[in-house]
DNA sequence: TGGTCTATTGCAAACGTTTTCGATTATCTG
DNA sequence: CAGATAATCGAAAACGTTTGCAATAGACCA
C-alpha cells in the first residue's frame, strides 16, 4: 500500500538506483535531480522500507532489551536510559520480559536472533547453563550483560561485555554505615543467590564484618520482589525479634521489609533501621523516606547500548568492554544511630 | 554469518523451495524429506531470517508500543501486559517513549511505519494536530489508543480503536466517596487538561458536585509526575490551608501530594485525606497505604494488543473496536471520615 | 500399453532496497 | 578539434525468503 522506491523513481522519471542515491544523499548525483526526487518522494509520502533495507545491508538497526520484568522500577528506569540512547542512534528497542526463566529467556534470544537484531543487552545470563551460554557466544551478535558478578567478569572464559554498578563497593558502604551507627544485630535480606549483583553486595557486606572481627550477620536469600521480601521478613520476625537493622538487597526488597515491619507494629527507624539499594524514585515517598545506596540506573541503560553500538560499529571482533557505574550512600530517615547497650536493654527487657 | 536456507537446501540435497516448505510444515511434501531437512537445519543451527520473511510476506510480526514514559509505573504494568500478549502471538514489541511531545511522537510513528510494524498501540494522540492525525489514519496501519476521552471515542470522525478504563465512573466513585466521608473543602489535583483520562475523571468528578448542588471543588491541572504534583501541592498549601481532602488524578500525583504534605507537617489522613487513582503496586507501601481506585493495567495492555492482532488478522478494513475496563475503589488508610464542623474548627482556629 | 491422476519436487519470480560496474554524456585540456 | 577525464546515471545482481506454476515420476485404471 505505501509508496515504494520504484514508484518514486517512475514518477520522477529516473532510474530506481538514482532515486535511492538521491534520497540517501550519496555523492555523484546532480543537485537538481536530487531535489526533484526528494520533492516527488515527499509528494508520494514515501518512506523507505526498513525491512527491505535491512535485508540488503544486513543491519536491522534494532536492538533487544531482555530483562526480567519491566514492572520492576529499577528496570523501568534502566530501560528508559537504553531506549533514549538507542533512539538517538536511530535504532529501536524491542522489549522482552524473561522473568529470569531460563527457557523463556532462551526463547527470547532465539527470537531476537531470528529478527537479526544488531545486539542484545541482557539482564543476566546466570539462569543459562554452559551449553546455552556457548550458543549465545556462537551467535556472533554483540551482547552486553547487566548485573554480572565481579567474579564472572574477571573469569578468562567470560566473553561478554558488561555494565554494572559497583556492587562490591556498595556492599562495603552498607556494612560500614550500619556498623558506624552502632548496630550489632543486623540481617541482610538479599535477592537470589545466583544473581551477580546480589551476591556481590552480600559478599562485600560480609567481608567487612569478617575483616573487623565482628559477628557475621545473618543473610537470607530469596526473590527480589515485594512479596517475597515481605514473607521473608515476617518469617524472620517470628524467630528473632532482636534485630536492630536490615540491609535490603534492593529498594523493592526494602519496601517489602517495611511493610512487614509496619504490620507487626515495629517502628522504623526507632525499632529497626532499614537500608536499601538502588535509590528508586519511590524511596522518597515512603515514610520514613528510605536511606539507600544510589545506583545510576538511567546511566546504566544508556551505557549498555552505547557499548553495544560501539561493538556493532567495530563489527563484532573486539575485546569485551566492562564499565562500572559508581554508587553512593543517600542518607534519609530510615536508619538511626543506636547507643548500643541502651537499646539492647529496652528490647531484651521487653521479652 | 548464520546459516541460510540455501545452505540447508544444498546440504540436504534438495531445492531451496522444498526446504522452505519442509520447515514451514506445509502440505504436499514427503514426510521423509521433511524429516531429513529438519535434521539438517538443526545441525546447521539454522534459524529463518525474519527480515527476509517479512519482506516477502509483507508482515513484520512486530508491534509498536508508544507511551509517554516507561518509568511511570502505570505504563510499566501496562507494557508488561502488552508484551506478554504480543509474545504469545509470536510478535515482538518495540518500546517508544514519547514524553507526550508531539514532534517526538510523530518521529516515532514514522519510525515504526518505516519498520512496517503490524500495528501500534499508542498512549494518546491528543498532542497531535488534525493534520498529523489524518496522516496517522492514512498510514493504513491498525492503531489502538489508550487514555482517550469518552468524548473523542464517540465522535463520528474518530476512526481509531481504543481501550480505556472507565474514567467517568472512576471520577464519580471518587466524588461520592469523598462526599460520603463528609469532606467539604476538596481539591482535585489532575494531570494535563488535554489528556483524555484525566479530563474524564475531572469532569465526572465535578459533575457529581454540580448535580448535588454542592460547591464546586477547585481543580488544578498539571503534569502527571511526582515533581509537578509536589510543586502544585506546595503552592496550594501556601494559599489555602483549609483543604480537607485531595483527589489526585493518579497515584503518582498522589505520591507527590503526600510528600509535600509530609514536608509541611500535615498528617495523612488526620489532617487531609488523599485519594489516588490507578492502584499502582507502590500504593501498598506508602504510609499510610493509599486509598485509590483500581484500574487493571496489565489487562489494559493485554486487551490493547489483542485488539491490534484482531484488526491485523481481519486485514485492516474494520470498524474500530472500543473496550472499556472496569474500575473499583480500594479502601486503605489515606482517607478518613470527618465530623465536619469539629475538624473545620480545629483548623481555622489554628491560623 | 497408454493415458490420466496425484503426490512430490524444482524453477523462477517477487518483495523493496543497496551497490557494483559499466555506459553515457559533458567538460576540460592541449 | 581530438582525446582524456570527470560527472552523472542506468542495468543488474544481490540480500533470504515465500509461493505460483510447471515438471517429473510413479500409481492406477481401462
Amino acid at each position: 500500500m505505501p509508496a515504494t522506491l520504484k514508484d518514486v523513481a517512475r514518477e520522477a522519471g529516473v532510474n530506481i538506483s538514482t532515486a535511492s542515491r538521491a534520497l540517501n544523499n550519496a555523492f555523484g548525483i546532480n543537485v537538481d535531480t536530487r531535489k526533484h526526487v526528494i520533492k516527488v518522494a515527499a509528494r508520494l509520502n514515501y518512506r523507505p522500507n526498513q525491512v527491505a533495507r535491512g535485508l540488503v545491508t544486513g543491519r536491522s538497526n534494532s536492538l533487544g532489551l531482555l530483562i526480567s520484568d519491566i514492572r520492576n522500577p529499577f528496570f523501568a528506569e534502566l530501560a528508559r536510559g537504553a531506549e533514549d540512547a538507542a533512539f538517538n542512534a536511530g535504532c529501536d528497542l524491542v522489549l522482552c520480559n524473561s522473568d529470569q526463566n531460563a527457557e523463556k529467556q532462551m526463547r527470547y534470544v532465539e527470537f531476537l536472533l531470528a529478527k537479526r537484531v544488531g545486539g542484545i543487552v541482557m539482564n543476566s545470563v546466570t539462569p543459562l547453563d554452559e551449553d546455552q551460554q556457548d550458543r549465545l557466544r556462537a551467535a556472533g551478535v554483540p551482547i552486553v550483560l547487566l548485573n554480572v558478578s565481579s567474579a564472572d567478569r574477571h573469569s578468562p572464559a567470560w566473553r561478554f561485555s558488561s555494565v554494572v554498578a559497583d556492587n562490591l563497593y556498595g556492599g562495603e558502604i552498607a556494612a560500614k554505615y550500619l556498623i558506624g551507627l552502632g548496630h550489632k544485630n543486623i540481617v541482610h535480606i538479599a535477592g537470589p543467590r545466583t544473581h551477580g549483583a546480589f551476591s556481590d553486595r552480600a559478599s562485600a557486606f560480609l567481608k567487612v564484618f569478617r575483616e573487623n572481627g565482628l559477628p557475621k550477620p545473618r543473610v537470607v536469600f530469596g526473590e527480589h520482589t515485594f512479596g517475597a521480601a515481605y514473607q521473608s521478613t515476617k518469617q524472620l520476625l517470628g524467630t528473632d525479634r532482636n534485630i536492630t537493622a536490615i540491609f535490603a538487597g534492593n529498594d523493592v526488597i526494602a519496601f517489602g521489609c517495611m511493610r512487614a515491619l509496619m504490620e507487626s507494629g515495629i517502628r522504623i527507624p526507632e525499632d529497626v533501621s532499614i537500608l536499601g539499594f538502588d535509590n528508586v524514585e519511590m524511596t522518597q515517598i515512603t515514610s520514613p523516606p528510605l536511606t539507600t545506596i544510589d545506583q545510576p540506573k538511567y546511566e546504566t541503560g544508556k551505557a549498555a547500548v552505547e557499548i553495544l553500538l560501539n561493538m556493532i560499529s567495530k563489527d563484532g571482533v573486539r575485546e569485551p568492554e566492562h564499565r562500572i557505574i559508581g554508587v553512593h550512600l543517600i542518607e534519609r530517615q530510615s536508619c538511626r544511630k543506636i547507643s548500643g547497650a541502651a537499646v539492647q536493654d529496652r528490647r531484651t527487657a521487653k521479652r
